[in-house]
DNA sequence: GTCTATACAGCGATAGAC
DNA sequence: GTCTATCGCTGTATAGAC
């Protein structure tokens, strides 16, 4: 799903890919949009479990930004998307549920961004132009995008530098 | 292509669309792929053009960069995505030909904000940190990734202000 | 839980009449 | 250029044996 979307892989690839029948697939998941919403929300669910981590690791707000964008800069390394992008450009043909998780896990995403913004403008450390809601989503859309205009480019360099500049634009003042 | 993408669309959907019969289409059109490139290739000149456009209207970077910024909205309204966002999500399926528009597109909208910025500097009206280039690209992919963010929400005014926040950060100075 | 076999719909694409 | 008809394939999903 995080190379091909959700409408370019089937129960045959995966079915091939771990050496089970597709029926056997079948047996586990009952259809294609019950497999794809566990997909999509075991990796919300791993990334809420790195955002706590960071939180745990990094007491500073610039540190936790950097671990953050670094995330991407893993998922474009094994020339993936992160899932999170990848079924927002296909948000249209998705079903329900799946549809569903994709938001929730944007809302997570961006709370955590303002919230670790907030912490950072208390601290002294970030001065961000605009409110902290508006810096956490020039970062998430800025990130999301760079990563989408990085890949056909096969140019993760672009999209390191295009990181280092966006969280850049949070600590300059006014 | 632009809601459903290159994958999610049938010559079944376009040929009942436009009132003729699959096998007409493929009359015009003898494979999906070469299909598929000629709207892409279309797109891409539709969008040179409007480039185009925005510099014989405006003289001014700020005014240019708010009408690109604008060219976004528009898709937005009608609840799709750029063309070229959406198939960078699904690039690693597209035939190759594809591929190649594509990046082309990307190249293009980079080098057009980089020489409207470049320009801003000049007369100085802008002052982004870091280069040129870096300054487009992170235009560029803000407003990509802002796209991409906001049609799940449903939110055309989020998208705005991470717009306008984007824009404003090209003003701002070191 | 796994498999083979199969149903059934939709896909891209072609043949050939008009 | 348009159509109807059809091909071959792949897709999701199910039946039923082991």
């Amino acid at each position: 799903m995080q190379t091909r979307g959700y409408n370019g892989f089937s129960y045959a690839d995966v079915a091939a890919e771990i050496g089970i029948s597709k029926a056997s697939l079948h047996h586990h998941f009952r259809t294609k949009a019950a497999l794809g919403a566990a997909i999509m929300q075991r990796y919300a669910d791993g990334t809420a479990r790195a955002l706590a981590d960071i939180e745990a690791d990094e007491p500073e707000a610039t540190e936790r930004l950097a671990r953050f964008s670094q995330l991407y800069v893993d998922v474009l390394r094994r020339k993936r998307l992160c899932l999170g992008a990848m079924l927002a450009a296909e948000f249209g043909t998705l079903p329900g549920p799946m549809q569903k998780i994709v938001r929730q896990f944007f809302r997570t995403n961006h709370d955590w961004l303002q919230g670790t913004i907030s912490h950072g403008r208390k601290a002294g450390s970030l001065a961000p132009q605009g409110t902290d809601a508006e810096a956490a989503r020039v970062l998430l859309s800025g990130l999301a995008g760079a990563m989408l205009v990085a890949r056909p480019q096969k140019d993760l360099d672009g999209f390191q530098v295009t990181a280092r500049a966006l969280l850049a634009g949070l600590h300059r003042h006014r």
